[in-house]
DNA sequence: CATGGGATTGACT
DNA sequence: GTCAATCCCATGC
């Protein structure tokens, strides 16, 4: 399905109210905006709270109380105690579930997410290393942990649909990365062909 | 209260 | 290819 948008120019919360797995898809081609900076989205996961790889799946805790909470909202964690990773919260509301947003095209404010992630030794980041990736995303956009829980339609972090410059792209459909459960599921979508895409790129076609 | 494990990245052999 | 950095929090004693 197409991504409706509302007249503020973000995602419908009904948008998210939807199997995550069709959140994920359809997440493809929106666009992530953060004070200024912004980006499409290029590849995404989804996570369940009935699969093991989900932070849900232990159910109901502090940590995962955002995941259970209304769709539509941020859920904004630490990984590895360095990387703050950003996930679309989906499903009905008491449903653990979320949507993973794993790279970025980069649209708006490139000067500064360059400047946010660089330079990697002496050397500048390459444009399609700016945010191929969860962890460099958002250090990219500049979202901290502090942004979990907002609301992705009014919140600082937005979620908007398809730019009318962008032809609705073909989705390739893998495994999900970085991950020792549930490994077998094709629950990563990327953009086909997109060089802003994380490695290992994927092969399927969905 | 102590421990252990990450939905990652970049540096290095 | 291997490996460490470093924080949050779930789990177990």
């Amino acid at each position: 399905m197409a991504a409706e948008a509302s007249p503020a120019g973000s995602l419908r919360a009904g948008f998210y109210a939807r199997p995550v797995v069709e959140v994920a898809r359809d997440l493809i081609g929106c666009v992530v905006e953060y004070q200024g900076v912004s980006g499409v989205i290029v590849e995404t996961e989804a996570y369940h709270e009935q699969e093991p790889a989900c932070h849900a799946f232990v159910g109901f805790t502090p940590r995962t109380r955002t995941l259970f909470g209304p769709p539509g909202h941020a859920y904004v964690y630490r990984s590895y105690g360095i990387h703050a990773l950003l996930n679309a919260v989906s499903e009905p509301e008491g449903v653990g579930a979320a949507v993973l947003i794993r790279a970025l095209q980069p649209l708006a404010g490139i000067e500064e997410m360059r400047a946010r992630r660089g330079p990697i030794g002496d050397r500048p980041v390459r444009d399609e290393d700016l945010s191929s990736g969860p962890g460099k995303l958002t250090q990219a956009l500049g979202i901290e942990l502090t942004e979990n829980g907002g609301d992705l339609s009014s919140g600082p972090v937005r979620i908007g649909p398809r730019p009318s410059s962008w032809r609705e792209p073909s989705v390739v459909a893998g495994t999900r990365i970085g991950i020792t459960k549930a490994v077998e599921l094709p629950w990563r979508f990327c953009a086909a062909g997109n060089p802003h895409v994380s490695r290992p790129r994927p092969s399927l076609a969905a």
